[in-house]
Order: C-alpha cells, then structure tokens, then sequence
DNA sequence: GCAAAAGTGTTGGAAATACACCCATGT
DNA sequence: ACATGGGTGTATTTCCAACACTTTTGC
C-alpha cells in the first residue's frame, strides 16, 4: 500500500521565535464554523438554512456559519452561532469535519470546521421576521451555496451513524416522547421502515426509559404511554465493544 | 434538554465587501496539522513522536506536526507533513478532529487539525540521524508536549473504533501477512484476547482474504499461510447499516 | 360500531461463543 | 522426541427478524 517517496526532504528545527513570527505574521488563515442544525417535525427530519447573501450564491441556501475570533475558542464559536441564529443554549453540539479546500469561499482563503446540532423543534418557533431563515426536509436538500452540500451531506451521514450507537435522538424529541415518535424519529432518520414489535422490544430491554405514567392527548386513536429517556443510567454503562464487522 | 437563551441577539447580514475584509484583515489565525502516526512492530501497537524543540517542553515528546501555508489544502499539509517526517507516500490518513482552545500553543494562537496514519513500520527504517524521532509503545505515551496528550488519546480511541468497522489494519500489515500477524495485530490494537479458532472463522467467513500460497519463512514451528487482503473485493460491498446498539 | 393505532409473544435462523485435539515444522 | 504454534469442528447460547391478533380510544 505505502510506497516510498523518491526524496526524504530534510527537517528544519524550528526556534520559538521562528513559530512566532510565522504565527503572528506569515501563515495565518480565516477560520469559520458552519452548524448543520437538524430538526424533527411532522415525522420528518428537517435542517435549518439560510438564503446566501452573497450576489454570487443568489437565492441558494446555505448553512448557518460565522468567522471564528482570534480569541475565541473554536467550540465557543459554534455555540455562539447556535445561540445567535436560534435563540437557544444547551444544546447537542459535535465537531464532525475540517474543511480546507483553498478556493472554497469566495472572499478569500476561508477553513471552516463543520458542527451538527440536535435541537427540539418546538423551542424554536421562527419569528416572522427571520423569512431568510427556514427549515428544509433533508430529502429536498440540494445545490447548496459554498462547499455547504457536501457539509451537509457529511454531516447527515455522521447523524445517521451516530444515532445508531448513541442514544442522541431525544435531543430531538420533547422530553416526554411516545415510542411511536421514537420510532417515526428513527424511520426519518435512517431512512428505512422498522418493525413496530422489534423496536419496542430493542428499547425496553434496554431499559433505558422512564414511564411517566401519563399518555398522549388529543390524538384521534388510543392514546400511546409516554416516556422519558434515563441519561443518567446511560451513562454510568461503560459498553467496552470489541466485534469485527465490516 | 435545550434552554431558551434569555436574549436572542439579532443577525447582521454581513456584505461580500465586509466579509472580504474580515478574511483579509482581522479574522485570521495560524492552522496546523499535528500528525499522530501509528505503526506496528514486535506485536507491539508504537505512535511516532519527535522530541519537542520548544525550552518550555524541554525533553517532553510531541506529536509531528507544522503549520499550514496560507494557500495549502488541508488534506495536503498533513500529507506533505507525513512525507517529510518519513519518506513515506500513499499512506492511509484521515481527519480525526480540530483542536482550538484560544491557549493551547506558547506561539500564539494556532489551531490544529489532528490527523490519524497508519504506516508499515517496515517502510520506516529510522536513520541514525533522526535521534529525535522515535517510535513509543502506544501504552506508554503520557505527559506529551502542548495538548497532544489529549489529541493522542482522541485518535487512538478513533483508531480503536473505527478498526472494529473497516479494514484498516492491514495498512499497518506487510502485504502478505499470516493470521496470528493480523490477530496479534488486533489485540494489540483493542489491548484484547481473541480465541484464535473463532478469528479465523470470522475472517475466512468475510471470504476477504486471498491465499497467497506462500508460507511464513524461518519461525522456529509450524509455517502459518500467507495471506493478502482483497481491497477490490471490500470496496464493491456496501454494507447499509440499520441496528440500534447502546 | 368503526377506524386507527397501541400493545403484546413466539418461533426459526444466523451469528457469536466456548471449547480440545491433531498436525507440521525446527531444534 | 519434544516444543511451539498452525490448523480444524461442534455444541450452546444469544441475538435478530418475521409475523397476527386483541385492546383502547375518538369519532
């Protein structure tokens, strides 16, 4: 697999000074963070854009982003757009990809450092005045402005991988949910049908839910029971996983 | 789970003119790529580490890494890094995460890109020159320069997980490789035992592997099979992936 | 009473695990 | 001959997938 390059090229050791000086003044680039937010609502799973301002990308959404200050900490500034852009804090937040392709943004050279967010739906109803925000179905998700599609679609993959080894789901439920949301939750999100008995028999034996002893209201069928997710029981397991599968 | 943040803070929409400037003039902070490479010798899993050349960490071990220019693909600095440091091309490599708290680096402010390799130790022959690299067994990495430590553990853990998931040890691997290599290579990797008839059934049950037929040379018993790992073969199957595991 | 979804068990097959003996080679 | 690891098969268990009927509620 690995060959051998034709020419070791020699290693010059750096001083302090030297590092200083081309970190003050020589190799110093635009760091940018772009959020993919995803959203649940009416048994989709939705993302939230917004219309590109820039003439060049006129008319085509893109993600929510913002430079990076020189003094902030990268983690910081995802929080930040989250709670610029929604109004919201505490929310699910994970750093899934650097992307540094040189000609990727049009003002210049601009990395940027993609984040996926999970957020309730419900505690962000958008204000009629933010018509250039809106939530898209992610099956109708395409010819983004940037590099955005492929962000987005780096972003939904991770999403879906990740879901399927960690309880990160209900970050898009309310918090009292019943299993039929669950399952519409995790349908949406992979994509797929599950089998209704399969998948309550795989979450009760996980015992990792809480009966609230209340039920659904309002619903024109037989009320389902609703439940909450233990987090606190989720995370004192240790899982020490150790199959081959591939 | 999610709070409404008390201020919902307003968005300016910023002009291609504005943000231009931004990216040119104020935003701008110096990226690196640290490297942690991995390789496998005398069953043993070892990560390449240099002696750090800063006062501050005198003697303190650090991971390889350099800045990236201001016109670089990401992707391409840490493989220009791996070229340089071993002369090695055509190396399994892949973005694990982006390290950027405003202190993390005595220079300035500079935020690193981690990436994880995998190499054929084999294909590595230190020169006596290069006394400041050195290969360490991955369990006794600690107390390293900067805050490698933390970005060698993210990536070894990445390692872990992602091994169980793909094939990627056999980039660590000569090409042809008897069965004991490769579990000798897992345990080590996962700090793990695997009943040795169970492995072979899994693998041979993957119907992956192409019998070279050569046998292992100068063991002091039974000669193993020699082995290659079909690539072609692995790349055609997509595997979709639809449990529920936590 | 009817429509619509909630709730519930069993069975068969596949995969993972545990486990013990003979074989080929070098010394 | 013996020491060392290579090579193999079977029984058990665990997990997953497939599948149908009764119950509760709103209308």
């Amino acid at each position: 697999m690995a060959t051998i390059a034709e020419t070791k090229v020699p290693v010059n050791v750096k001083s302090l000074k030297a590092i200083q000086s081309e970190v003050k003044n020589i190799n110093r680039i635009a760091l940018s963070v772009d959020c993919v937010i995803f959203g649940f609502d009416e048994n989709k799973l939705k993302v939230l854009l917004i219309r590109s301002d820039l003439k060049k990308f006129m008319g085509r959404w893109s993600l929510l982003g913002d430079l990076i200050d020189v003094a902030e900490d990268v983690d910081e500034a995802a929080y930040r757009i989250l709670r610029e852009r929604t109004g919201l804090k505490d929310v699910y937040l994970e750093q899934v990809h650097t992307f540094g392709k040189p000609q990727r943004h049009p003002a210049g050279r601009v990395v940027t450092i993609a984040y996926c967010s999970l957020i309730n739906i419900q505690h962000h109803k958008l204000s009629k005045m933010e018509n250039e925000l809106h939530w898209h179905d992610v099956n109708n998700v395409k010819d983004l402005a940037f590099d955005h599609q492929q962000i987005f679609d780096t972003c939904y993959l991770r999403l879906q991988k990740r879901i399927q080894e960690h309880p990160l789901g209900f970050n898009l439920l309310p918090k009292k949910f019943s299993l039929r949301e669950l399952q519409n939750l995790y349908e949406a999100i992979l994509d797929t049908k599950m089998d209704r008995r399969n998948f309550r028999k795989k979450f009760f034996s996980m015992d990792l839910l809480i009966d609230t002893d209340e039920i659904e209201r309002d619903v024109p069928h037989r009320p389902g029971k609703l439940y909450k997710f233990n987090f606190d029981k989720y995370e004192k397991r240790k899982k020490k996983w150790t199959g081959i599968d591939f």
